[in-house]
RNA sequence: GGCCCCGUAGCUCAGCCCGGAUAGAGCGGCGGCCUCCUAAGCCGUAGGUCCCGGGUUCAAAUCCCGGCGGGGCCGCCA
């Protein structure tokens, strides 16, 4: 039940009139919203009132013998056909809607068919989550649970990328102060926190070495460049500083062992090499370390109400299981004349195929598109070509109707290549059923994030920092320090998550604590709160549902304003699951809360007098089961007092 | 150099796909509202060359072309 679609239909049935009454085809004409003042909803007819001359009079014939049922008699202004609706009818078809299909009202007269298979967050398993992964996962996770409330089948993964040399950094660290490691957890610290420092450390002592030997040989020759590098080494030395500030000891500890390592780099080289060979010893190394990693990321994401239905390892999906392998013979056997070979280096010209194809549109490729890359000079693998894979047996495996990958914006040629060398392989369907979900990243201002430097913001340390804010504005309102805890807690989820909503995922975000913790309008609270107000409201009224009612002879403004955004409802979360795009769903519950609160302040319920009180708590109802529907899609957690 | 994204109020952003009337929100300013359903609220007010220049059109923030400014990508890294 769509109830606007209702309103566009009897629009459609006019202009039809219209259409035989001039004798011309109007099925075209655009159905558009009016400016406030003109109405609700408005037909530009310029092209035809040139035409005709007497447009208005002929629209006032029709009206009168048009039956009318949601809307009043258009009036002709300007060149546009205005109606608005007819605010008793109306209103009763939206809350009666509302009331009769409760949790699912919202959702498409046709549910969506298909499975969605939504792949996000997948950071590497390292150090912990920090603001850009949050906005990955709360994007894709909002995204499936918007297809998921549309009617759709869908699955969530997450693509753990356990292979590469920036793994064996953080499991080399990890063995060499393995108990300090255990300590630190068994005392409360979260794992993925600990194993961010052992690996920032880590990667930094071995870059600094690096450095060390190259100023051996600079020293005497090369007096500029000697400076350049010693100041680069600076910078690491004090990037170890800032990293000693988190844990002393550790950090210690860890730099103490690593000096033992004549050569830290061929080290690492030779546990990645290993891992992928399956030796032994060193997966069971590499993954105790990851699962630790892993239990911090749940727990990071089970706050912010974010699950998987599966974890992806890289290496048993693509490496052990020969699928990578496979998948680059194909590859080369369908796309011969555009394979390169230098040695044992194989790169495929994903340019060249794309122009000789004209694959520009067809698979929305950007004009520019690099070559690819597939295999090192020894052999191995790069990661775009177990990325290839992994899109491979997502298809063979699950066969989604798209496989929707939420990756950052700045990956768009590697994504551009995987849909062209899909293509190439044959697999012309899956290559147009790939999306690249891209969103561009969260900068801090005047910090440049980086994991290897361990410098970022986590995730925790937002919603903590979120969290005692809102605490500190609450605390005199709840007795049970538990229940203050709770509220809390839910409250700085939904400000993060509804902020990192709010914008559309092309534009940068400029994180700002102010605009992140907003808890006033425009934000998670502001929808949490419009909530608990019109749950009051009916908790007071001793009302849980509403059974019958009448709608006034006369509605104020406001009403009428929340009645017309009530029934928008399932036409914005229709285009919002069609488009990809969250932020029209956030952007039309801030609209909703907007109105409600503007009617709270002028209309009282509980002690109007009927048939008032009836019709206003109804339509409380609606509100509070509207929000809520909405809140569900947006992973905003639901309060019942804050 | 090539490609992608962005440029709208002091600040953060909707609107652009699919062209319609006097361009919208929030924050921040300023001025008001708690004997009454939670003031995380409400009401009022100020604030704009929609980056610039052409073109298409009855009509352009929106479409096309050309610039300018900002971010990103163009690896035998991931």
């Amino acid at each position: 039940m769509n109830p606007y679609s209702e309103l566009v239909k009897e629009v459609k049935a006019f202009v039809e009139e219209l259409g035989r009454r001039l004798n011309i085809d109007l099925s075209n004409v655009p159905i558009t919203r009016a400016q406030p003042r003109f109405g609700y909803i408005s037909v530009p007819l310029h092209n035809v009132a040139r035409e005709f001359k007497d447009l208005d009079k002929i629209v006032k014939e029709i009206a009168e013998n048009f039956n009318f049922r949601y809307l009043n008699p258009p009036e002709y202004v300007n060149g546009f056909l205005n109606f608005d609706i007819e605010p008793r009818n109306y209103s009763k078809l939206v809350i009666d809607a509302v009331l009769s299909l409760g949790e699912s009202y919202g959702r498409p007269e046709k549910p969506m068919e298909g499975l969605y298979l939504i792949e996000h967050t997948s950071a590497n398993p390292l150090h912990p989550l920090h603001l850009g992964h949050g906005r990955n996962a709360i994007l894709g996770d909002t995204l499936a649970r918007l297809l998921k409330f549309c009617g759709a089948n869908v699955r969530t993964h997450f693509y753990l990328d356990d292979c590469g040399d920036q793994v064996s950094y953080a499991a080399l660290g990890f063995s060499l102060v393995r108990d300090l490691v255990y300590e630190r957890i068994r005392s409360g610290r979260k794992p993925d926190h600990v194993i961010g420092i052992v690996y920032a450390v880590t990667c930094t002592v071995a870059e600094i070495q690096k450095l060390s030997r190259e100023l051996e040989k600079l020293k005497d020759t090369s007096p500029d460049k000697y400076r350049e590098v010693i100041a680069e080494r600076d910078d690491l030395v004090a990037a170890l500083a800032e990293l000693e500030q988190k844990d002393k000891e550790l950090v210690l500890k860890l730099i103490d062992e690593l000096r033992k390592i004549p050569d830290i780099e061929s080290e690492v080289k030779k546990i990645t090499r290993l891992y992928e060979e399956g030796d032994e010893n060193v997966k069971r190394l590499v993954r105790e370390m990851i699962n630790l990693v892993i239990k911090g990321f749940e727990e990071t994401l089970t706050r912010l109400g974010i699950t998987f239905d599966s974890w992806d390892w890289e290496s048993e999906i693509t490496i052990y299981s020969g699928k990578v392998y496979e998948v680059l013979r194909r590859l080369i056997e369908r796309a011969f004349p555009y394979i390169e070979r230098v040695g044992n280096v194989i790169v495929f010209r994903a340019d060249k195929y794309a122009a000789d194809m004209d694959l520009w549109d067809k698979l929305k490729l950007p004009r520019h598109l690099p070559k690819v890359t597939l295999t090192r000079s020894d052999g191995t693998t790069l990661y775009i070509t177990r990325d290839l894979a992994y899109a491979v047996w997502c298809f063979e495996k699950f066969n989604p109707t798209l496989l929707i990958r939420v990756i950052a914006a700045e990956q768009q040629h590697p994504q551009a290549q995987i849909r062209t060398m899909l293509y190439a392989m044959g697999y012309v369907d899956w290559a147009q059923r790939l999306v690249h979900y891209a969103y561009e990243l969260v900068n801090i201002p005047g910090v440049k994030m980086s994991g290897r430097r361990g410098r970022y913001v986590a995730l925790d340390d937002l919603v903590d920092e979120a969290k005692r804010r809102v605490m500190s504005m609450i605390s005199d309102r709840f007795s049970d320090p538990k229940e203050l805890e709770k509220v809390s807690e839910a409250v700085a989820v939904g400000a993060i998550r509804y902020s990192l909503l709010s914008v559309s995922p092309n534009k940068p975000i400029l994180f700002k604590w102010d605009k992140v913790l907003n808890l006033k309008q425009n934000s998670g609270p502001f929808i949490q709160y419009t909530y608990v107000r019109a749950k009051s409201i009916l908790e007071k009224a001793g009302v849980l549902q509403v059974l019958s009612y009448s709608v006034p002879e006369t509605l104020g403004p406001e009403e009428v304003e929340l009645v017309k955004y009530i029934g928008e409802v399932p036409e914005i979360i229709q285009n919002a699951a069609r488009d990809l795009r969250p932020d029209y769903v956030v952007e039309h519950v801030n609209k909703i809360a907007l109105a409600f609160n503007s009617f709270y302040e002028k209309y009282p319920v509980i002690h109007a007098e009927e048939p008032y009180r009836g019709f206003r708590l109804a339509l409380v109802l609606s509100v509070k089961r509207v929000l809520e529907n909405v809140m569900n899609i947006l992973g905003i957690p639901v309060l019942e007092r804050m």
